[in-house]
DNA sequence: GCATTTACCTAAGCCCTATAGGCAAGGGCT
DNA sequence: AGCCCTTGCCTATAGGGCTTAGGTAAATGC
């Protein structure tokens, strides 16, 4: 009898549990989906994750970074609006193309696992893109709370199907939201 | 033997459960803990609701038609700015008093349902509100958009906590938004 | 007062999570 | 090479949630 073992790691897991979010949906990213897509039994899986919760976090943290990474690579080297805007399309792009993923970005993690997770970056870059729009404290703190809540709501909003029952291209309502923040904020500005 | 029935019907159980999304969770809502709630076995529940799903879905339109309410109190008699900051306040209200029930809100709807829905109020509102701003479509439709985007997307990282961390107040962010939002429609304004 | 409806029940099956304990493949050591 | 022992994956088991089938007795209608 030949018996090959599946290769399984937390990694691997991690990352099939990704996909699996994207296809089905993250409420699908079961242990028992993940068992069946490696053909291994459940109770394998227990050799490289705690339980359900840990690969959910795992899934989030993945998510995190990957977003943060992307972001990033948006935003170097540009600055004010074009900053806001490579942001701002880095952030949606990645929520239409990974819909599960940005889900698990959502997960709630407990305040010791967010504060070593990618999501300090998040706000860090937020805070980058504002530079060009010189505001102080407390505006800045305000600012990002602002950008933060316009691109999650329309990422989620959108993604929920909220913007396809009228015949306006969401692309443009998208393009008329980022100008509106940019003149918002530039009428913030300190100078 | 004195047998007393329970007295259950689709109503009471969607309250109920609206009642237990705010205490434990919109997640925490299942037939099974609805059943302990009122002393009944599980299998009870089917002779007053066809499955979870629909009981899931019942809830979430409970929770659109209150938050409607809520809101189309709040802005009676408003215009211009004071209308959007009273819309604005009874939407972010109602999710932090209510937050089982605001996430309900957000359960996916199938179209017919969700047509049928008190959602079609809320984008209604919300188009009222913008009366005082002068705008033409499609401007309106974007301005609707990025309102429902805030609004959801405040509302949505506050509760997940993600304000909590500096020690600006939320209530200043939240009014310092508006103020920006304000801002932003009127420099849209046609005239 | 009888028939029908219906509110709630037991029983059973399926899926997901989780723990305990077993076996054998592979890597490290001599 | 041969041995040990770590460990990757297994079976077995248990508990909780969802759902359906089919039964019984209370409530309702005539």
């Amino acid at each position: 009898m030949v018996v090959v073992r599946a290769g399984l790691s937390a990694e691997r897991l991690t990352l099939a549990g990704a996909e699996l979010a994207d296809e089905a949906g993250f409420d699908q990213v079961t242990l028992s989906a993940l068992a069946r897509r490696f053909d291994v039994r459940v109770a394998s899986l227990y050799s490289h994750l705690k339980n359900s919760h840990e690969l959910k976090t795992r899934i989030a943290l993945f998510a995190l970074e990957e977003l943060a990474d992307r972001v990033a690579d948006a935003v170097a080297g540009r600055a004010g609006k074009d900053a806001l805007t490579a942001f701002a399309n880095a952030y949606r792009d990645y929520a239409r193309a990974h819909p599960g993923r940005y889900e698990a970005a959502r997960y709630r993690l407990d305040p010791q696992t967010a504060a070593a997770s990618a999501g300090v970056r998040h706000a860090q870059m937020t805070r980058a893109i504002l530079r060009g729009y010189d505001l102080a404290e407390p505006d800045q703190t305000h600012a990002v709370r602002m950008l933060g809540s316009v691109f999650h709501g329309y990422a989620s909003l959108e993604a929920a199907g909220g913007f396809s029952h009228t015949d306006v291209a969401s692309e443009e309502s998208w393009a008329w939201t980022l100008d509106s923040l940019d003149a918002a904020l530039r009428g913030r500005s300190a100078s």
